[in-house]
DNA sequence: ATATATTTTTAGGTTAGTCTAAATTTTTTA
DNA sequence: TAAAAAATTTAGACTAACCTAAAAATATAT
């Protein structure tokens, strides 16, 4: 049978809040995610464990089953194939297409997500960095920096966030922040721990410790 | 306050029922259409004449008001202007495709509508010839004939079809008969009002009166 | 180790959208 | 124009996804 809307949506959280190391979620962290009450994640559990997607015993939290997993992949699939057609082909920002996707992950055909994949040219990272899984549900994340983990001298490139909220991501515009741009520490302040850094070996900026915990980079 | 994906397609289904004219859609009407039992169209209908999006009175079939009208065709447009994307961009054919628009065109956002729009380079008809209402909710039917009504010796362009049926399209795809192709009947049957029918100056066939009933065509 | 606090589950309800069966209204037929 | 047939509405129920309040289980702190 088929998965509802609600369905997917417990799924893809369980996959966000469990890590790539498949730790137990508690009934209280998807009541958060999902903005409900965790009676009524006690009642979803029960669900998705009888159709055989997560693994579920009274008051020891939850993970996801192989057959969970795949859904939630497919799903997380969609969700970042559809912005990267909303960037790349409708011009939205992206800070914009978050919510968006949120709906469109949910419209079902096998083969209009790959028709979708193919129209895009197969592409590996969302507007955000965020790894797409391929068609067989493989999906590798790429073992990025945190910027707070670099050190006074060294050059990065600007790989993804952590943070996807618009109001982050419009700050990164104004900063110049974007894809692929190369970021040179210059200067870590110890007092509060924000940072001087050369943005392409341009304009240098003073940034947060709150933003540098959000960036994610790689050195070259 | 937000319709449903239900109540939209309740609406979308009375606009297309109640025709040009306007005239008062039954229950019956709607259950068939709907696929669902008339006790289940009478509970809709009295919500949505609470909610103002249609002319109600017990026993004797609806109409849209302005606002239902407002409604039905925003969800008119975005189902035809991803037709066109499907069509266009993925390459889906013309019978493949209104499943698919039937779950996008729920999808909310009106910038996401009309960045489409843009981007499909303001199409102003569908892949079967429907006519794309455009921003404002102008919806302008073009006045087609039905083939039925050609006679022995004309010429005549063909615009879209009545019949949305995979099965149909397929079989019009086989036979050559796609839009904007032009038609010429060169002999009616008198005894089944089957036609022999000469497409593009090419082969000449033999049309069945259900195809011809099911093409819209226009005079050159 | 017991008392307290926190987390989770259970119990009992609500709303949207559906159903069947029965009652009512309208339409058709004789 | 009265009886029969058809269409429509009402009554009463069901499921999915949510809720609040109370009970039970687990974790924490004295
Ligand atoms: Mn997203
Ligand atoms: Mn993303
Ligand atoms: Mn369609
Ligand atoms: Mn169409």
């Amino acid at each position: 049978m088929q998965n509802s809307f609600t369905e997917e949506n417990y799924l893809k959280i369980i996959h966000a809040l469990s890590g790539r190391d498949g730790v137990e979620v508690s009934t209280n962290a998807l009541a958060e995610s999902t903005s409900t009450r965790a009676a009524s994640v006690t009642d979803m559990l029960r669900k998705l464990a009888d159709k055989g997607l997560i693994h579920y015993k009274k008051y020891q939290g939850v993970t996801l089953t192989e057959s969970g997993e795949k859904v939630a992949i497919k799903v997380i699939r969609k969700h970042r194939l559809w912005e990267v057609f909303l960037v790349e082909k409708l011009g939205f920002g992206w800070d914009e297409v978050h919510d968006i996707a949120e709906e469109l992950e949910h419209v079902p055909s096998e083969v209009l997500v790959e028709k979708l994949d193919a129209f895009l040219g197969h592409p590996k990272f969302d507007p955000h960095g965020d790894p797409i899984p391929d068609a067989k549900g493989n999906l590798t994340e790429p073992d990025y920096l945190i910027l707070t983990d670099v050190h006074v001298g060294e050059k990065v490139l600007m790989m993804g966030v952590l943070d996807h909220a618009p109001s982050f991501l419009q700050h990164l515009d104004r900063s110049g922040i974007t894809l692929g741009a190369v970021i040179e520490v210059k200067e870590i302040n110890e007092y509060d721990k924000s940072a001087s850094v050369q943005i392409n070996g341009g304009p240098t900026l003073f940034i947060s410790l709150e933003v540098s915990k959000n960036l994610l980079v790689q050195r070259r």
